[in-house]
DNA sequence: TCATCTATGTAAATCGATTTACATTATACG
DNA sequence: CGTATAATGTAAATCGATTTACATAGATGA
């Protein structure tokens, strides 16, 4: 690929005169200027910018690093990082952990050594620390979603998953369920460690036992698996709260697929995997929407001040997700 | 952060020394090796990328560029780019086009101007042939799935739509229907446009004559309204081939909202949006799978070799895609 | 006509790494 | 003890851009 002092010297004239033709300085005769542009298209010309950000200590990129990019859930906060990044003129690129400790690991060192002036983590995974430890000691700048660091001055946007899980809980109970099953979602996740105890509390409050608690992953597989093992036990609960949409419509598939009406004999109530319409089941899945694309929204204009301002005061941020009744639980 | 002149200067050393230690080179004294590892260790040092890749003049890096990441159709061809990237020791980085022919533009000039060594483009849209061509003149590294560039001799992995829509046809066909529709998929798409004609030429062949055709976008809603609008105008189909999944289910939720039995009354087949067991629909829909992960895995293992082997022949693969029969049209 | 100012051009430093070429010191060996 | 060899170290060039400092030429004004 041509480079700077090819063009120049294919257009006669020092590297100098071709770079401020290409920002758009002054110095230039307008004669030269049209040879070099000249030139330019006739080679095709594009600056490399890796050499570009190494001299200007910027590479106007954000990196965002997610457990995994293969999961409708994460397509809001996609949206949010992308509108935001595109509004303030930033490149946002993707890396996608594949639910890997050690590949997330790799894209965050990846990014953080120079390829981005600032990075996003998606960071539910309690694994992840000591490289998001590492790279606050560098102090590069970044923003972490749904993530811990503890005794760390680090940007944290939170979803209030303790809150929601209660209101979801509550609202099984005020339909008149009373004994209430709860499939937890993955208990390596701080979020199922959350929504657990927010369903625990409101039980409590409510003077209620749980009919059940089992632990399931956050797939619909695995909770079709926790629903049929229930059916086959017998003890076959009048509510259902689910760690996750995805782990609710397994259950579903297993209740209808058993004869059982919903809500009729058991009202289910899930948590945003942010699917299209709840996933375009029949019937409608009664959910906590999380607003995930305002905290990706706001993760970018976060990172894009911190990169500016470096030291402006850290940020933590909680959201609280709102109730969308459907069929499942009216 | 720091530089590897902080590290040599704090070891008090010369770079040079520090860069051998680094990676794993000989002439380095076991003292200074240590005193060397020590400071990089204390100052948390990784060497910046950007520098390296300049000197090294490889980033160890592919781009992908989809029209949107934002889409579960992508999901299997991500994982196959993902796993054969990391199989061969490349990062592979994403940037979503969000469907928007000027952004995805821009990435392909961002990753081929330096930050990439090769670059993949998913490329069905039929306008950003301009931005690609451009690209092949730089003679930047490059492997096109589902898109064309007459006349220029690039990587070209294709889905054989026009074969797979006649067998999603000839099963509708098999299955006893006459009056078929199809939903086509959005025309600006060359897949759209592949799969319209492989429906109307199975028409053709069989002797029958379309009962619609109706263009629709990629879209669930899309699909509903095309539905809604043919039962409102009385004119209902016994068969229905939808350009996707997405379509299909669009279509499916009509129908049953409208008290239609699939596929007694009606029998639907869609083309592969890769969801999950079919979107956990019911019923199941009848679809046509395509080999997506193969497509990535196959895509990332040609661009290493032309990385590596810049002159090798260009290779055109047509991949055909493989009819998956569940309950909606048996 | 001479001094001043502006426009246009280039050389060289810089960013942060790697690597080549060379200098120095230590060791082995006859 | 002197020479050949190996081990260890550094200086400087390089990658491809940007930018500063400076040189030159032409225009302007007194």
């Amino acid at each position: 690929m041509a480079t700077i002092s090819d063009i120049a010297a294919r257009a006669g004239v020092s590297p100098a005169l071709v770079s401020r033709v290409l920002n758009g300085r002054t110095g230039v005769s307008p004669e030269n200027g049209e040879r070099i542009l000249a030139v330019i298209r006739e080679f095709n010309y594009r600056p490399n910018t890796l050499a570009r950000s190494l001299v200007l200590q910027r590479t106007q990129t954000i990196g965002v690093v997610l457990d995994t990019l293969c999961m409708p859930y994460f397509f809001d906060l996609i949206y949010g990082l992308q509108d935001t990044g595109e509004q303030l003129g930033y490149n946002v690129i993707f890396g996608s952990g594949r639910d890997n400790a050690r590949i997330k690991a790799n894209y965050i060192d990846y990014f953080g050594s120079g390829r981005a002036d600032g990075l996003i983590v998606y960071g539910s995974q309690l694994n992840d620390q000591n490289v998001l430890r590492d790279l606050a000691q560098r102090n590069a700048c970044f923003v972490l979603i749904e993530g811990r660091l503890p005794d760390a001055s680090v940007h944290n946007l939170l979803v209030d998953n303790f809150t929601g899980a209660r209101q979801a809980t509550d609202r099984l109970i005020a339909a008149d369920r009373r004994r209430i099953a709860h499939f937890t979602g993955d208990q390596r996740f701080r979020v199922g460690g959350d929504r657990l105890e927010g369903f625990l509390r409101a039980m409590e409050d409510a003077g209620l036992a749980p009919a059940a608690v089992v632990d399931t992953v956050f797939t619909e597989k695995s909770g079709y698996d926790a629903m049929a093992a229930l059916l086959a036990s017998g003890n076959v609960p009048d509510g259902l709260f689910c760690g996750s949409d995805r782990i609710a419509f397994g259950a579903m598939r297993a209740l209808v697929g058993h004869g059982l009406h919903i809500p009729g004999d058991v009202a289910v109530v899930g948590f945003d995997d942010d699917l299209p319409q709840g996933g375009g089941q029949f019937p409608g899945l009664t959910t906590l929407r999380q607003p995930l694309r305002q905290m990706g929204s706001d993760a970018v204009r976060l990172l894009v001040e911190t990169i500016e301002h470096p030291d402006r005061e850290k940020v933590v941020k909680v959201y609280t997700p709102e109730l969308v009744p459907r069929e499942s639980c009216p």
